[in-house]
This record gives structure tokens, sequence and C-alpha cells, in this order.
DNA sequence: CTGAAAGCGCTAACAA
DNA sequence: TTGTTAGCGCTTTCAG
């Protein structure tokens, strides 16, 4: 920047200044500079720039895996553009190391703020971040350990809905198929479903049957046990994307498949069996309001922090209203 | 730094080496110093520090889309992991204007060097950049007007292996579905198509089907019109992973669907299709390749452009094997 | 409206 | 071994 002060003839605040395209430099001189600049090539180190004005437009998230559908990600995405924000984003490969690596050096990076998808089983290590004034939001699974915002789907709310509508349509003996209990969703999700059992007076022995989602052996026993013991059941919840689409995979050749619906509205699943019947999340409102809490935080970093439930809606599709037989 | 400094009653170079881990410094300070980096929460700026050391361990990445499955960002994010890099992405949507604007934010945000899946019809604006020094590499598309190394995968030998795979399994008839032509991959592949027609020598009328490749009429159309005339085809070639799976979505209920062979080794297509046979790239070989030739441009900018042609596979599962009727 | 100078937080060269 | 100092490239007062 130097240099083009130097070619044009002029000071480095000017050339800072049309650069930035303040209106009031002269407009000879704005030419000048822009000739300067272009004859060298010059282009506006951003860092530097982030350095001095304490800002960066920026936003850093550390997801699951990019490269890998992630219909919230792509609404945060829209989203900060269209506030003239970008997103950089970076995997945490669902390992709790690697989270704490990622996130600690996008920390460091002074980024305005931070998305992201927890996967660790405590985040006791952001509290200095949060108190040095960085804002932060969590989604889809809840943090331990550090106060920031959350933006969750009402988990026992989507359970609720699946299995009222399988009540609903005849079926007294239904079974769960979800992920790890230790990953939040996966907990929250099981946990939703014991409680419908509970109320609707049966007991929960051999119906529910979390681990691995992307695991086709487990979900296979998972399903032989369910079916082929003395009362079988008669329709299946599934508690993800992955455990419906290995669960549809599994079914797909079976003469008596059992009703299903599953949690979260999933475009392979659904290529699998179009008439399935889903708990959808509102996977536009998540980013969207991730976002706006980022934002909200950022103007003012003293907010206490906040829980923020987006809706899930039942999709009918079919696939839930198979009788039981 | 200048506070922990102060607080550790030492000069500024001391904390710096501390944080850095410079092991020319008594321990006693060592101590202090942390001590007071702790009772200070201090937490060192990146920003500052790649500003003045000049690099930033830090590798960019513009591709289609962050939340969408790419093996091969998978893989870069990987190999460039397992070199002390640490990969920030973004999506470009595939629109040409977005693209350049992550491209050229990216440019200014001094990352050591920049992984682009290309979109926009030529990349002249690159010009000044890698004039500048920037390493830039591409993936899966050519870029046009601008001289950077590529990766890419065989393209064509792909398409001949599914070609003569057909051919010897009877088909003489064979149809292709793929992507639209204005983009690399699938001009190259249509091209690649048709050459193989012309060698086999037949004609090309009726049987090459380009265009929007999640359109599921556009893919819909192309079968009813090769599977209705007089002379049917009695095979499919689909160009990628997209019309792979709007074919096979497609063919899912019809009694005697054409053989297939898929361009893309897709996880949901096998899903749909348990047999597919396809044309699989190297997506691992890919990506490290990728970041390999960006280290070796790192390390020598002046070294001249090369283009990588990354091997593909037949992987022969069934679905080209049934016989033309 | 423009230029000069200070300083963002850090590292590296130089002295001590 | 340690402290001091000079920038990295930029924006932003503050004079003029």
């Amino acid at each position: 920047m130097v240099d083009v002060a130097r070619a044009a003839g002029v000071g480095l605040g000017t050339v800072s200044r049309v650069v930035n395209e303040d209106p009031n430099v002269r407009s000879y001189l704005v030419e000048r500079v822009n000739e300067a600049i272009a004859a060298l090539g010059y282009r506006r180190d951003e860092r530097a720039r982030q350095l001095r004005r304490g800002v960066s437009g920026t936003l850093g998230a550390a997801v699951r895996g990019i490269s890998r559908a992630n219909p919230v990600l792509r609404a945060v995405e829209r989203v900060a553009r269209s506030n003239d924000l970008m997103v950089l984003a970076t995997s945490t490969e669902d390992d709790e190391r690697l989270e704490k690596e990622v996130v600690m050096a996008m920390c460091r990076q002074g980024f305005d703020g931070l998305i992201i998808e927890p996967t660790a089983a405590r985040h006791d290590y952001l509290v200095p971040e949060i108190r040095a004034g960085l804002a932060i939001v969590a989604f889809d699974r809840q943090m331990r350990g550090a106060k920031v915002d959350h933006v969750i789907c009402d988990n026992r709310l989507g359970i609720e809905l699946a299995f009222r509508h399988l009540v609903d349509h005849g079926h007294s003996r239904i079974g769960y198929i979800g992920d790890f209990e230790r990953i939040f969703t996966g907990r929250e999700r099981a946990n939703a479903f014991r409680r419908c059992v509970a109320r609707h007076g049966g007991s929960v022995d051999g119906l529910v049957h979390t681990g691995g989602d992307s695991d086709p052996e487990r979900i296979g026993a998972a399903l032989d046990a369910m079916t082929s013991k003395r009362w079988p059941v008669t329709a299946v919840i599934t508690g993800n994307a992955n455990c419906t689409i290995q669960t549809l995979a599994r079914l797909r050749s079976e003469a008596h498949a059992p009703a299903v619906v599953g949690f979260d509205d999933d475009e392979t699943a659904l290529l699998l069996r179009p008439d399935l019947t889903v708990v959808a999340q509102d996977s536009e409102a998540v980013g969207r309001t991730a976002v706006e809490l980022l934002r909200e935080r950022i103007a003012d970093p003293g907010l206490a922090p906040r829980r923020v439930t987006t809706p899930v809606q039942l999709i009918v599709r079919g696939s839930g209203k198979l009788p039981p037989r």
C-alpha cells in the first residue's frame, strides 16, 4: 500500500480511503490511486485490515463434517451471506480431540463468531474464550460446561408426534432404533420414546435399540430382534436419518415390513421409500436462528445465554399408516 | 501479550518465546509467564502472528458446496491435517459470481494455498493472484484463463471402460445421460461417449442426453425417449452420481429395465441398486494429490503448472451384465 | 480534503 | 539467555 501511495504520489491515508471507497476523496486522486493499484497489482491484506479494525466479517463453523449433507449449515451459509458475513467451515469428524483443536484454532483466528455442532462431552475449555467476549452458538446438540446460546429442535415433541401417529393407526407394539445415547440427540430421543411407551402403559423391554447409526449389522440385529419375537413390533420409529436409511435398506426385501416413521426428512431415505412418514426439523429455522443469535451476541456480548427450541413437524406420507398385522 | 510480559515481569520477547515453546528459556521464567497467561486469560492472536510470520498454516477450499457429500474434500482435509495444515472451506454453490467473490476473499485472506473446484467459465481474475505468488490447485474441473495445477480423473477412460463393458456383454444400442455440457466433466464425458459410439461404428442420434443433473423430469424424459423408440437402447451409461440416482429411482418400478453403468461410486446409488456397476474415481488420490501439488508449489512458486490425471476403475457388481433383450 | 504518524498484536533481529 | 526494537500492512486519529 505504501508502494501504491508512492506511485500515485499521495499519502498512505488517501490510498486507504480510496480502497475503502470513502467518498471524501477528490476524483482525480481516486483515479490516480486506482491506476497505481492496477499497475502494481496491489491487493489489500485482509489480516492486517482485520487486525487493525478488530472485526473480520467472518463466521467460523465447526461441524461434524463438511463434505456431508448438512441442511443447517446450508442455511447458515445462506443467511450469513445475506448479512455480508462469510462462513469458513472445518470438520470435527465427531472426534472430541479434533473438535477441541479446530475450535481453539478458530478462537485464535479472530472470527466474529463461532457456530459449533458440538461433539465433546464437555466444553469447559471454551469458558475463557467466552469470557474474553467471543460469540458462540451451538446447534443440534447441547454443550455442557460452557454457557453459550443453543438452537435445538424439539426432539421430545418429534418423538411424541411419531409415536402418537402410530398409535392412532392401531399400533401398540412400537420399537425404536436410534443413535448412541452418549450423543445428545440420541439420548434425548430415546428417552422421549421411553416416556411415550410408559405413558401408554407399556414396558420398553426389548423395544429400544440404540448404538452406532452407521452400522448396518447393528441395525439389522435390532430389526431381527424386534420382528422375530413372540410379540413382534408392528411399527418402528427410527431416531435419525442414518438409522432410517439403514432400516429401510434392510426392510426393502421384507414381505411383511413394519410401519416406519423416521426422524429427519432425508432425501436419500425418500429415495428408498417415497411414502416415508417423517418428523421433519426446520433446518432453515435452525440455521437462520443460529446466525441471528450470533449477530445479537456480537452486538451485545453481555446477553444472557439463550436457548431456542425450533419446531418439528410430522410429514405424513403413508409409511406410518401401514396397519398392524 | 504486553500485559502478560508486565505481569510476569519479563520482556515481550520472552513471552513470545514461551508461547512458541522455544526451549531456550529458563524454566522458572517459563513458569512465571505461564502463570501470568493463565491469570490474565491471554490467548494469542493468530492474525497478528500470521501477519508477522508470513505463513498461515491454513489452506482455503472453495467447493461447490460444503454440506454436500464430497469425498475429495474429505481426503483433502485428512491429508492436510496430517501435514499440520488446517482447511477452511466455503461454498461456491456452483455460481459464477459467488465463486469469484469467495475466491477473491480467500486470496486476500492470506491462506498458504487455495483448493478450488471451479465453476466459472473463465478464471482470468486469478492471473494477478497467481503472479503475486499465491498457490492454487483446481480439482475435478478444468480452469480456463489461469495457469494453475490441476488434478482431474481420467474421464475419457472411465467412459470407455463403461462402454466396453456393456459391449462385451452383448449391448449394441447404448444410451448416455449426463450433466450439462457447459460443465467440464459433463462435456468431457459426453464427448468421450460420442467417440466410443463412433468408433464402434454407430450413430449417436438420440443416444446422448445431457442437461441438469438434478432434474428428475429431464432424466425421466431422456429415459422415456431411449426406451420407447423403435430400436430402444438396452443399456444406459449415467454420467455422474446425480444422474445415476435419478435414473435408478426412475427405473425402480420398471419391468424390463436396461442395463446400467454409472460414473462415480456413490453410496446412495448403491442403496438403490446394490449390484450397480460403476466407474469409480480414486477420490482419495485426487484429494491427496491436490494437497501435495499445493505443498510443492508453496515451497517453490516458480514451478510450471502441472496436470495430474488420476486413475479410474470399473467396479463390476452386476448391473452391467444384464443381457440385452 | 489530504498527509503524517500512531498503533492493532505479534515475531525476529539485534544487543546486552 | 533475555530485553529492546523494528516492522508485518493496514486503518484511524489528528493536524493542516
